[in-house]
DNA sequence: CATTAAAAGTATACACTGTTTACATTAAAC
DNA sequence: GTTTAATGTAAACAGTGTATACTTTTAATG
């Protein structure tokens, strides 16, 4: 039998596992991706044949690892609205405006689980996370660098960047949110189900404004 | 459906409980609102003094059981809506916007625990559970006919009620919910901790668009 | 090297959980 | 007043997160 790396794989036959920790994060994250987000601890440690106890040894509870898993989603998330940055980059405001809305909306439609995961209270205080809440500081700092250029080019107001683009934040989360949920099945019929085309027309009144 | 009456009506030494169903769902209420959102079925049952089979002659799963809990969550969310209407029946659409606004925010953050059960996924389908989703759906209601009465008066744009109304019920669920689960303290600490003046802020902004 | 200390596994146990089953008691219906 | 349906109990099952004591391997040190 091939002996690996114990830097790439596991060893097939070792009493050591040879990189459980990593090993935990990406079956984690593979449960996320199936749906199966209720996956127990003991589930995770049975699918890389480790003994119950087994994980204790690298992350001290439960959350510890989910906030791990968080953490890898906020990367992920954070490369997402910087490659809709990267492919908007000669495109018009408008465009530039929707590309990340849509980067940011198809993250969350297509991996309902994982932004759940990040934006709800499986992890209680991201407080406790320095790395988890420094990563997603960098998901909202993509946010908020756009807008800096928006208003630098002249297309948004001038106010505080923050708050313009904590109102942006909620617009987005709040739809992604609702639409995961299945909370706007009903309006989602008037538009053929089609989620894009929902976003990309509330988006266009959100930045009109619906003031008369 | 109506309220689920206050009264205790079990009896005190008797076989029979008296009202399980309805005291379930009150003791859950009360383990909700004091932020005990994980009890257990069985926590409920020591509660009430009852074996830890015994809420299962009304309530099949722990998960109808929330659905119960959820569905009084919309009862006293629709009324809260309601109420803050009738308070600023004689005021200008700026206060009765704000005013509903305010009511919405408030709910959430006075009651975390129940607006995440109402809007995340411990209930994965409302459609299982048809009084749960025709509660939330008058909440909803609440909403797109303050909407149509500013329409009406000339104050918002003539745009489908229904998707102006998903704009507004983003913005503010997306609002609320990244305040109660902890997302933005680095934005409160500029309004010095006030989350309706930070709500008041944004939701004016919102009403005007960003569009420069 | 040989020895030893630290790291990373195992096995087992504890107090829970949601849920099911067989049975007991009571209230309601005929 | 008897029967039946509703509503309780007790006990059990498989599963959970986690702690503890022990074993095996790896890394570090004289």
């Amino acid at each position: 039998m091939t002996r690996v790396s114990k830097k790439n794989a596991k060893k097939s036959d070792s009493y050591h596992h040879g990189n459980l920790a990593d090993a935990c994060i990406r079956t984690g994250l593979e449960f996320l991706a199936k749906g199966r987000s209720d996956f127990s601890f003991r589930e995770l440690a049975r699918a890389l044949k480790v003994s119950p106890g087994a994980p204790y040894k690298h992350f001290e509870t439960k959350e510890v690892l989910l906030a791990a898993i968080a953490e890898q989603g906020f990367v992920i998330f954070t490369e997402a609205l910087a490659e809709s940055k990267e492919i908007s980059k000669d495109k018009g405001p408008h465009e530039k405006f929707h590309a990340m809305g849509e980067a940011y909306l198809n993250f969350a439609v297509n991996n309902p689980d994982h932004y759940r995961l990040m934006f709800t209270d499986a992890i209680p205080d991201h407080d406790l996370y320095p790395s988890l809440k420094q990563n997603s500081m960098q998901s909202f700092q993509q946010l908020t660098s756009m807008v800096e250029e928006m208003q630098d080019i002249g297309f948004f107001k001038n106010q505080d960047p923050i708050e313009q683009s904590m109102l942006i934040w909620a617009h987005v989360h709040g739809l992604s949110s609702l639409i995961i949920e299945g909370r706007i099945g009903f309006v989602l019929e008037q538009t053929g189900g089609d989620v894009q085309q929902l976003k990309a027309g509330m988006s266009e009144k959100f930045l009109a404004g619906i003031l008369a």
